[in-house]
DNA sequence: CGAACCATAGAACGCCGTTCGATAGAGTGC
DNA sequence: GCACTCTATCGAACGGCGTTCTATGGTTCG
């Protein structure tokens, strides 16, 4: 009857015993996922953080995919939000660059997020949302509509890929051993030193620049060369 | 543990003679990967097909990651072999796109494969053989070893992206409803065109594309995406 | 013949996703 | 006030998983 006035805009209907709420359950799955990554995401973890038992969370959701998938979903519109005004450059190639910083941005943040970002778009509304809107991009540009998809999917196909690396925890070796991202890093290059050099001639070419790299600016060259391709095919404007 | 020490231990791929029952393991894994999946992938159902115990197996592998490490390496180590001569031609470009060709066609065969190819490359020497072969043809273009090392990565970001959206199983509703696959995938162009098309502009103008798409087709664009920008960046030989 | 070692496998542990049924509380009609 | 329904919660249990422990058969060799 009377209403609690903790509740602000969005009351979260009357509580019950041990409330919960579709974004009580949704916040507190992120928030998991973001501190130990999607192994760390049970039912039972989830229910102990929200205070209740672990069969109450199939009242909102009926799965564990279908957990992740809302998770993931959240995440992207909080995403398309903020991001919204990347595309309001004239140049729509330059706009693509950096819709998609803020991707790779994102998955930095939360190296689960990536992972399952494309999967089934038809059970992420947001994930077909900023689909779009890196083809609208595409749209601007003298292409084809077969050109302008196939880019489309490469870019987001490039993007995940770079995501899957990310993900990859690191070593449990480095964990043990204190060190720093970057001690470790040089200490990986050693072993790309330590190989057979008939057999991995590029490894030893390149362990210096491996030693020191950085993430973002492997995928922000990967993506560069991604989008000159695509400048010269809109350039050349034709046939696929 | 499993390995005499007499015989020179051979990196990876020389013939292992004794070891008759890991090459059984990694047999019926791969076998089981293969006709249904990473999930169908378990101590249980391997060590019936095998005609033993679940423990057992632990004897020749310690881990279930690193059963599938090795798995993943094995079918690599085949496929090295099997595209020996795709890097003989004098074009480096034209030969990194048989390579990546060759690659797309195994995830096709075994949509696992792609989704472990690259993760702990230190475990899969394989795989970083293939990274090798791949960063040799890039070492032949007039490139900063940065502008190398960046292009290897985003190949291979970009080859796992394509990997990770093959690896999707179909939804369910697919296959309950016998259709084939170009009936499913019209049929999933009708839920574009039923979407919005205020926000989602993009998806109804190729709808009709998607409809019809051909995954290789669109693999091979975004390949030549990345290799037109690799041949733009060596042509301008300079800066990254 | 017995010892040492390789290889196997049954049983159990703890965790997981998921299901089922019981039940407490809020809303509703009388 | 009361009974009844509907919503939401939760304890208990099921089956399956990876993994470990321990016991034991089979070979090989002194």
């Amino acid at each position: 009857m009377s209403e609690r006035t903790d509740a602000p805009a969005r009351p979260a209907r009357g509580r019950r015993r041990m409330a919960h709420s579709l974004e009580a359950v949704l916040a507190e799955a992120i928030a998991l996922l973001d501190e130990a990554g999607e192994s760390a995401l049970t039912f039972r973890a989830l229910a102990a953080r929200l205070g209740g038992g672990a069969a109450s969370i199939y009242w909102y959701v009926s799965n564990r995919d279908e957990l992740i998938d809302r998770a993931t979903d959240e995440v992207m519109g909080r995403l398309l939000d903020d991001t919204a005004d990347l595309t309001d450059g004239p140049d729509p190639v330059a706009n693509l660059r950096d819709l998609s910083l803020a991707l790779f941005e994102e998955m930095r943040r939360r190296p689960w997020f990536g992972s399952y970002m494309l999967r089934n778009t038809g059970q992420q509304p947001n994930s077909m949302l900023m689909f779009d809107r890196i083809g609208q991009q595409l749209m601007r540009l003298d292409l084809t509509p077969k050109q302008q998809f196939h880019a489309a999917s490469s870019l987001v196909s490039y993007i995940v890929g770079v995501a899957m690396d990310m993900a990859q925890p690191p070593p449990k070796e480095f964990l043990d051993s204190g060190m720093q991202p970057a001690e470790f890093l040089a200490s990986y290059a050693d072993r790309w030193r330590a190989l057979d050099p008939v057999d991995h001639p590029f490894a030893h070419h390149v362990a210096d620049e491996f030693a020191v790299h950085d993430d973002e600016d492997v995928f922000r060259s990967g993506l560069d060369l991604l989008l000159a391709g695509v400048q010269v095919q809109a350039r050349g404007h034709g046939r696929d």
